[in-house]
DNA sequence: TCTGGGGTCCTAGGACCC
DNA sequence: TCTGGGGTCCTAGGACCC
């Protein structure tokens, strides 16, 4: 048996937990360059903002219906999750913290009043941190998914589903007739891992809901489809395929990447924007006590415009496996150099650490000893203290040597043809005190 | 005309998730 | 003018090997 609890429109309604004004408004919270819709609350989906949805097709929105924007504030979003998955570990002895505002709860077999239980871990989320949520109860991860879906859209959409599961709604609670009617009333897209292209593709052969899904031979859902759809059409038979992973995996990449806010064109604006999400993703590869054997750097036109399209990357590998900003930089813009050509209107670019090793193999270690500087070394880890003390991006690696970012926000980069503290591929760098 | 068969590894691309 | 960011898994196809 397993939960899913889920906070609804979890970053607008942490926005309202915070400033009470805003609750019962149209609001919306915008992706990083406040490019796009990210969260809605209900007002605003009434307002019918769509997730996604560029800014800038929202303006009337805001001149006329009082749609009110906020960028993302994922420090504040973080915190509240963690509030949140901490009250929501009551509920079993087994959790997975499945994403910011999503959680499995396992080990549930034999429990009594679980659905009063639920409603009590629910109340206790809500008063204590501020955000609403919903449970679905059920026999497998993807049943649990089903009904916190029933839960959530029973409250906001009377008539969708029976109102006895507002906000609550455990599947084993239900006659088998009720549960045909529930998978019959849930398009087929709507289950979990069922996206936009298999559908479709479903639906030019039929199926349509979720009981058309429920009911389709998982022979067939393997040959013509794959082995991730047989394992969801068996989840929504009732046999549990999808187990909860209580420690997350270790990381098999690291990525930083970003949109511009304008266009680039030129190489030396798009070095120091792949220099910052090295830097960045180094940052990342460090605090988890990782480090990379390969680096990934793409750069691309905008899919959404017209014109010549670019669109490429370039791995480099990194021997010995690093985890050192200064040789993450160096490889990203030796990357970087190879694909780039002048003359197109690049939107996005992006950085991706590949080929993870945790950091104290026996291996390393060795190498270490032979290497002292390569990694580990106590400057970067004098960067990341300095980093976590003074804020972000106080301390960096340019594409040139090192820049320091005052608290005023004037930018002191230290200009030099021949870079000092930046290294070349392979150089075991030399750290001058 | 017909041109082995089976295995591994790697990569690119597709699809999905939140 | 302005269209997110960060992940995972699966599959197909090519290269290579015996």
């Amino acid at each position: 048996m397993f939960a899913l609890i889920d906070g609804n429109n979890f970053y607008t309604s942490a926005e309202q937990a915070f400033r009470c004004a805003l609750k019962g408004q149209p609001v919306i919270v915008a992706s990083n360059n406040d490019g796009c819709t990210i969260s809605r609350s209900e007002e605003a989906k009434a307002l019918g903002v769509k997730m996604g949805q560029p800014l800038f097709q929202l303006k009337p929105l805001i001149a006329h219906k009082g749609l009110v924007c906020l960028s993302a504030n994922f420090e504040l979003y973080g915190d509240l999750s963690d509030r949140m998955m901490s009250l929501a570990a009551g509920l079993g002895p087994i959790q997975e913290v499945y994403s910011i505002d999503e959680s499995f709860i396992g080990g549930l077999d034999g429990i009594r009043n679980l659905t009063q239980r639920a409603w009590a871990v629910r109340a206790r989320i809500e008063q204590w941190v501020g955000i609403p949520c919903c449970v679905g109860l059920g026999p497998t991860k993807t049943i649990s998914k089903l009904c916190n879906k029933v839960a959530k859209d029973a409250e906001r959409k009377p008539g969708s589903y029976p109102a006895e599961f507002v906000r609550v709604c455990n599947w084993q609670e239900m006659d088998a007739r009720m549960q045909e009617d529930i998978l019959r009333r849930t398009p087929a897209g709507d289950i979990w891992g069922v996206g936009k292209r298999i559908s479709l593709q479903l639906a030019e052969r039929g199926i349509l809901t979720a009981l058309d899904l429920a009911h389709m031979p998982t022979s067939i859902a393997r040959t013509q489809w794959s082995v991730v759809l047989e394992r969801t059409v068996r989840e929504l038979q009732g046999v549990s395929c999808i187990s909860i992973e209580q420690a997350p995996p270790p990381k098999k990449q690291i990525a930083c990447t970003r949109s511009f806010g304008h266009p680039i064109s030129t190489l030396d604006p798009l070095t120091e924007a792949v220099s910052e999400f090295a830097s960045r993703a180094g940052e990342k590869l460090r605090s988890q006590g990782l480090r990379a054997g390969a680096i990934l750097v793409f750069a691309h036109t905008s899919p959404f415009r017209p014109g010549p399209r670019f669109s490429k990357s370039a791995t480099v590998t990194l021997q010995p496996s690093t985890s050192d900003t200064r040789i993450l930089v160096g490889a990203a813009v030796k990357g970087l150099r190879s694909i780039f050509q002048p003359g197109h209107q690049l939107s996005k670019a992006g950085v991706m650490l590949l080929d993870l090793a945790s950091g104290h193999s026996m291996q390393d270690d060795m190498l270490a000893e032979f290497l002292p500087y390569h990694d580990q070394s106590p400057l970067m880890e004098a960067v990341d203290h300095l980093n976590r003390r003074y804020g972000k991006g106080t301390l960096r690696v340019g594409s040139s040597g090192f820049e320091h970012v005052d608290p005023d926000g004037w930018r002191m980069k230290q200009e030099r043809r021949t870079p000092r503290y930046t290294t070349r591929l392979n150089e075991v760098p030399i750290v001058r005190a």
